[in-house]
DNA sequence: GTGGTCTAGACCACC
DNA sequence: GTGGTCTAGACCACG
């Protein structure tokens, strides 16, 4: 998998990390079990201090996303959520009552809220689609 | 209108006043060109120091929800937004993605989300249906 | 003399009055010891209060460019500046570092900064010469 | 390059340090590229608050003279204008009518004031030729 | 009585 | 070690 960095944006580099593993393991862009780079192989690759990356992978491990082992490297483990699914559906929730009364701020009703969110959701399976599994490997 | 704070939560304390004067607004419980509680006024009742308050407003205000003029106070203004409809899908749109990026790790797919979205807006629809606007609490 | 007020702008209703007031007073709008509105009458046609006029003719006084007696009314007195020409120099000096740190911020040299203040100037005097003395008046 | 902070004007301190911190840049005392002193470090030499450095910093960055980023420091950026010509010289107008105003207000003509703005910008490039580029003075 | 500005202390995020 | 955010106190401007 590659991983780039916008120095530009104002996104601090670990957060830009985890979301792009995030985002590549959603798309099952990395196979479940198999080793993300290492931490010292992806510093370099994007000529930051390893405490960068070591951070990203730590948060990434903390969620439950992945799984590092001494002198063996990272993991990615299965995909699960920890939480149950009601937990999960009021987390939502709460998102998605803030985007409601956004919408209603912005004078747009339900209907076409909804087309919205169709939309959107089309266009991030379509994405998904196009990535084929482990493509793109440097160094 | 009542603003409740949570201190326990992460949430900073005026961002938690933007959400609820916001969703005030948006269920009538504000009528247009009314006044809002004056800085002080909240900032007492919260227990909290003025700037704080202030700060929410200037916000609100550079969102042009509101509009504030020194030695009267801090006024709602008419529902309009400044934006054009393909501006406002777009600032909508990343909202939605964020959603469906968390929906996707928490396994629940587009039917289902929508699903929730259609069940919180009728109960916002519901909310607001009982909020009869004029009915002000008194301190 | 008539003065507007633009209660839009941020600019605070006693500044309006005095900055009209020191314009009408360098095109040769009013006299020199011409009469003012009074404050009750000038208040009563901006329908503000009588304390933001007051306000204003104070700090008109207090800068050397009207004089009030009570029960005759507040007059213009002949324009002069209390301030000998080096300090009137220093004073404009300031001024014009300021203008050309931004000029140059701006990558614009001596020559089309010294062009931009003759046109400038001639504008002024141009609207000047447009308005004859003692031509408005209201109530 | 050297801060200076005078209490006794009424003028606010994060208004001096940007004036100052504009003027070096403009006398080309600050290398393009080069890192200002860190907002700590300054705090500390002028003994005010770290908030009030930062706020100045923060406006010269929205002003697009500095950039910053969290861990590395504040830098000068390449000197450029993001406005476009008629913008700048609408800007610089404004400063201007101010000028023109007070000049009159002085009893000073145009051939006087172009005089003073001649004799200024002498004097801002003498001192501008005097300052050699990185010689800076530690403490 | 309004709202706005300036400075500050404590804490957080980042590298 | 960097810069950024949140809250606060004192003071100012305004009507």
């Amino acid at each position: 998998m590659l991983v780039k960095l916008n120095f530009k944006a104002g996104k601090p580099a670990y957060l830009q990390i985890i979301e792009q593993i995030k985002f590549a393991a959603a798309m099952g862009e990395i196979a479940e079990g198999e080793s993300l780079p290492s931490i010292r192989e992806l510093a370099e690759q994007l000529r930051i201090n390893r405490n960068t990356v070591a951070k990203a992978y730590g948060l990434l491990q903390s969620e439950g996303i992945v799984s590092s082992s001494q002198g063996k490297g990272v993991f990615l483990v299965k995909a699960q959520t920890p939480y149950k699914k009601n937990v999960r559906k009021a987390i939502l929730g709460e998102i998605i009552d803030g985007l409601i009364v956004q919408a209603h701020h912005f004078q747009i009703d339900l209907s076409e809220l909804i087309g919205l969110v169709e939309q959107r959701f089309e266009q991030f399976e379509k994405e998904k689609g196009m990535i084929s599994p482990e493509v793109e490997r440097r160094n």
